[in-house]
DNA sequence: CATGAATGAGGTTTCATTCAT
DNA sequence: CATGAATGAAACCTCATTCAT
């Protein structure tokens, strides 16, 4: 994860991730089947234990508003903590074979159609506002997921001002 | 910029690009130095154009709601129209050589700050109300560009009505 | 056709190829698409050219007897004067890709019958007595492609005398 | 012997067989010096094999005819119930060592030397007529090996019918 | 301005073989 | 007798780049 979040599919190759791991390239085939295996396997965890944690996180019993503010500090917390995991299936994905591409796209509108539906039932009950909830769900998740793209550890802000932030964003 | 859009620098190569313009792989070294300049021509290019764009869009004696509304119009409709474009720069800067790297990163800089000018105008006066104007414009900035990621011409929805719905989303 | 015929398909490998025209291994790919595609492309001109060869030089218009002492010269002249190419096509077909396989497969098959056709239109008119044309037709083909085994230049036969050993051999 | 007569010995590797075994490729050394190794004692032991069995079946006080219809009849049977062995030995010879290749090489000549003895005890005593018994010899056994190219179980012919054909064609 | 042929570095992958357990 | 993990050499192939023409 972290060779490819640095370095791209591409431009990782299987000596450096062997050198890192301590073992000649050729050993890598001990436990993969091959590069693009790898990247597909990492990609589909990924994705899945994404959506094993929404679904501990945000309890569909709860309002929407509640929901959304749980959303928020669940999505933008998992981002921050795993951001090289979350960077690569944002960026590698583009890499998978049609075939893996697919399979890891279909996981991920799952967890796209979970985030439109705390949208979707806000918007029922009046308690949110929007003028097309499909554009709000992309808007309000690519906010929060790009914050893999800036976020330094040791920066100004903590987590917890963080997920304040966002979520004041996100409610607005 | 289409190749590069769809393949990737890594997974571009420049017989690729020769076919795709007709003539040999060596002849392109008629027109660039190396691979990795044409990139960077490319991403120089467009982030200087995007910058030139903003200047003449964006007035900046106008009120920051105003310019706000103007910004968002524009950068949302330069992304969608040149969304390829856009989406290379998004994507392949990584794959710059450090010194280039840096060089683009500085003027992408230029135009985060340009944004950033019209958040804290506007929470200056009053107008807007954010906890953190450094992450309000990352936040505005990446929800606005993520465009580029699910865009499809022949959509369901218009330039215009695309514009409405951010514009909100920005406001709010 | 000499690396193949002394090394076979698997244990020649194109650096020794480059080595024998001069360039380096890569350099290879400016005129083959692959190594599979190179033993290919000589399988199936072989098989072309024997063809080709085959028409040229026995006369359908013949009496069996006569196009068999034709057929018998020309094979085994053919076979003892290209033998590395006729022991290559011998040995290592069965290393062609399934697909590739089949269309050189196809083209034995022709010649097959070309020799067949001898076989049964001299059994036709009485010339020839046979059990079983097939076999025989078999048991001709591969007594006399095997020259290819055995033979050395500079043995104790000459050609001519191979011709006429042979013939005996096969109207026998 | 099966997966070398499908594949070539290149082409078969040992996890194949060590799969088709049911064991780990890294168990075959208990049983196995090398790869090499157990080519040459496949070649070897079929040779041997071969010789013991054709001095089992064709008796050396018989008339040379005689001796050359038991030998028909043997090496063709032979041919076609070890048809998976014998074509290894045919075609993967040329994998071994030269020092094992220089072995096999010998114990073949044994072989051929056997036949050549009938062919000359017949031409001794008027029984044969052949202009050259050595390539006579070769063509003979070439016709006959070569069963091994073509036969396929359920064909159209039975052993005894194919005897049958054979034992004529070589008496011609 | 175009080309074809060449290059060399490097990439992924395969495989026989070893060895501690 | 079996194994899993390791190895290193080597295989095919790719590609940016060069250069004489």
């Amino acid at each position: 994860i972290q060779l490819l979040s640095e370095h791209g599919y591409g431009a990782m190759n299987l000596r450096m991730l062997a050198k890192k791991v301590g073992i000649q390239a050729s050993s890598l085939y001990n436990y993969i089947d091959s590069k693009q295996q790898l990247l597909f396997l990492l990609c589909e965890e990924t994705t899945e234990n994404l959506l094993v944690e929404f679904d501990r996180t945000v309890n569909a019993a709860d309002p929407p508003a509640d929901r959304l503010r749980k959303f928020v500090a669940f999505h933008l917390g998992y981002h921050i903590v795993n951001r090289k995991q979350a960077s690569v299936l944002q960026m590698e994905i583009r890499s998978l074979t049609a075939k893996n591409y697919q399979a890891v796209s279909k996981l991920q509108r799952l967890y796209t159609d979970k985030v439109r539906g705390i949208v979707d039932s806000g918007v029922e009950i009046g308690a949110f506002q929007v003028r097309d909830s499909e554009i709000a769900t992309f808007a309000l998740l690519q906010m929060l997921t790009a914050v893999t793209r800036w976020y330094r550890p040791q920066g100004r802000l903590s987590l917890e001002q963080l997920v304040e932030i966002y979520t004041d964003l996100s409610l607005g």
